[in-house]
DNA sequence: AGCACGATTAACT
DNA sequence: GTTAATCGTGCTC
């Protein structure tokens, strides 16, 4: 029930990885404890050809770690302020990754509470950009093999979620990319509470 | 060297 | 529903 999952999990189809980590918890071992949660929504980004992917542009300083190892975090910034976590699918040298959307917290319940001062519980993971900064994950995890043995952060068996209770929808935030990308139902979640609900 | 823009969020009206 | 914030990345000149 605490099994962290190996580089096998991840070195798989990045459809089939997204759907699996729903109900999977994510753990990241930060000042002196566990700050976890499980997971509630995911993303899949795969190959050069998905022009929603950041390596449509291919090989490039910041998607280098998309083609490497299977298991990898891959962490990266946007509009100025957010970090965004994902974890880097199939086998070396294809690139793909699945994007973390959101948790239900189960661990450090104090420190994210902290961390995401003055909002709501069910304010505190429900995007991707919130739980980076709820569980104390930035740049400095970025390539970090969650599989090794010492690794900070890393992911476990979690909780077993019946695949007809998991939802499936196109991706968010893909109003420029040209179809079939923008329509590809490649995001997955589990609508429960503290969790969305159809769309955004 | 300069520029447009983004896998978002929070604070507005 | 609308929009500012804010900067790394990749592309063009």
């Amino acid at each position: 029930m605490t099994d962290r999952l190996s580089d096998s999990f991840f070195a798989r189809d990045t459809v089939l990885v997204a759907r699996e980590l729903v109900g999977k918890r994510l753990v990241h071992l930060d000042g002196g404890g566990r700050i976890s949660g499980i997971i509630t929504e995911t993303e899949a980004y795969r190959g050069e050809e998905d022009l929603a992917c950041h390596c449509r542009a291919g090989r490039t300083p910041r998607t280098a770690v998309m083609y490497g190892p299977p298991g990898r975090a891959y962490v990266y910034f946007v509009y100025g302020k957010h970090w965004l976590l994902n974890i880097v699918t199939e086998k070396e040298g294809y690139p793909g990754a699945v994007l973390i959307r959101a948790l239900a917290p189960e661990e450090g319940l104090d420190i994210i509470a902290r961390r995401r001062n003055g909002k709501h519980q069910k304010q505190w993971t429900n995007g991707p950009a919130k739980l980076c900064q709820a569980l104390g994950i930035d740049g400095k995890v970025n390539g970090m093999n969650t599989c090794s043995a010492n690794t900070v952060l890393f992911i476990e068996t979690g909780t077993e979620i019946h695949s007809t209770l998991i939802r499936k929808t196109p991706r968010i935030g893909l109003d420029t990319v040209p179809e079939p990308w923008r329509s590809k139902p490649w995001r997955f979640f589990y609508p429960g509470p503290n969790q969305p609900h159809s769309a955004r």
